[in-house]
RNA sequence: GGAUAGGUGGCCGAGUGGCUAAAGGCAACAGACUGUAAAUCUGUCGAACUAUGUUCUACGAAGGUUCGAAUCCUUCCCUAUCCA
């Protein structure tokens, strides 16, 4: 069998590689952005959508998916692969974001988590070993470990704390994952630490010992600034082990992953794409637009003239507006397509960037169009 | 011709003497969205100006009562339903 991660072609002008992660569903080309499937589904497109557009792997959410539709079914159907009928790579998310995105319905301790199901309100306690063994019975290729994300702004000392709880859990998921694994399964690590260096550097150290088969950047882009993000990412991403993949989780805008990919970071995922598309925003390369806006009534142009997707090709914006507008249901999934279209677009311009020793150039092309044209706050 | 119910801001609709430039919804005009409690949320939404305030214009029309009227009275106009 492959090793799990190979790298394929380093940038010589930047920390950027170009890699493969191979799994028992497939490979994987790094940097990669994986769609996100919460409740096994890419909202609004069908699993054909996804191999049509190039979607090399999905994410899911073991959270959402323990509570419903339940183990009981996941198991019964030989696991969320064959449950949903997609055929390629899936990484589920172990929960931890639920711990900072339902604050109020959720009580921390040191062994786990007990939420309050946004559901029906009933109760259920996570424990490292329980989101380990809950991924194993998904099948599915990549399985996170369970953290804790911590909300932005928060004081060291409640992020020290944290940090050692998540290295706790961590420890517990590896020995864990080591006692199921049938040689078919991967588990990331997940750095923690705030915005605070010294913090962050605390967690990969004791994360390293732990030997992952990849490492996960958490508790970022969860409200700080921009600069600071960016800061915190390009400190941490220095010291993730270079053979293995690097995972920034739940990025994000194109300009932030650009920035991301310089420094070597090679796994995106990020709700934006298909929430915003939902909520009318759609991404171009020519900068962001909001369908909504009265300015696209009588726009009959393609929506990007420089995508060739199927909604590019087929439909002009003055029509997008129209079905978002009168509140189709088509306009959710025409605009979700685009803007998955746009992100699995955009991460292959700069797999070919690094490949041709032309990252920083197109880097730099890629920015003066998306931020100066049409659209408006492009970042 | 008679009876009854009504006429409120772009639309629907609450409001029966001051707290009303007028609830709420829709529409409209913008904005936000980053490991999805999201087809969600937020702001603006009569006009003008020396604009976190001031002045106009406004609840079918015209008069009236009152310190004060979308709200009470009179007349008129219009709409819906029913009866001849």
């Amino acid at each position: 069998m492959h090793k799990h991660f190979e790298i394929i072609k380093k940038s010589t002008e930047a920390k950027a590689r170009v890699g493969k992660i191979h799994t028992s569903h497939g490979i994987i080309n790094t940097p990669i952005f994986m769609p996100v499937g919460t409740q096994g589904s890419v909202k609004s497109l069908s699993q054909d959508d996804l191999y049509d557009l190039g979607a090399e792997i999905i994410l899911a959410n073991t959270y959402h998916l323990y509570l419903r539709p339940g183990m009981e079914v996941l198991k019964q159907a030989g696991g969320l692969h064959k449950f949903m009928n997609f055929s390629r790579p899936i990484l589920t998310d172990s929960g931890g974001f639920q711990v900072f995105s339902l604050g109020d319905l959720r009580k921390i301790d040191e062994n786990g988590v007990l939420f309050s199901s946004h559901i029906d309100g009933s109760k259920h306690y996570f424990t490292p070993e329980k989101v380990v063994n809950i991924q194993k019975d998904f099948g599915i290729d990549i399985m996170m470990c369970f953290d804790e994300c911590v909300k932005y702004p928060e004081k060291y000392e409640y992020v020290k704390n944290s940090v050692n709880l998540t290295t706790k859990w961590a420890k517990k998921c590896k020995s864990e994952f080591e006692k199921i694994n049938e040689n078919n399964q991967f588990l990331y690590g997940i750095i923690q630490g705030g915005m605070y260096k010294d913090l962050r550097k605390e967690s990969i150290d004791e994360l390293l010992e732990l030997d992952f088969d990849g490492y996960a950047i958490g508790g970022l882009s969860v409200g700080e600034p921009l600069d600071e993000m960016l800061d915190i990412m390009s400190y941490t991403a220095d010291f993730m082990p270079e053979e293995k993949p690097r995972y920034f989780m739940g990025l994000g805008s194109p300009l932030e992953i650009w920035n991301c990919v310089e420094q070597g970071i090679d796994m995106f995922d990020c709700v934006m794409p298909t929430r915003n598309a939902r909520n009318g925003t759609l991404f171009t390369f020519r900068g962001k637009l909001n369908i909504k806006n009265a300015q696209y009534k009588f726009d009959f142009s393609p929506l990007d003239d420089e995508c060739d997707c199927y909604v590019c090709k087929n439909h002009t914006r003055a029509y997008l507006h129209h079905l978002f507008r009168a509140n189709e249901i088509l306009a959710l999934r025409l605009n979700s397509l685009h803007n998955i279209s746009f992100m699995l677009k955009f991460l292959l311009k700069i797999r070919e960037s690094i490949l041709n020793d032309d990252f920083l150039r197109q880097k730099k092309m890629f920015f003066e169009k998306y931020q100066n044209s049409e659209g408006k706050n492009n970042v």
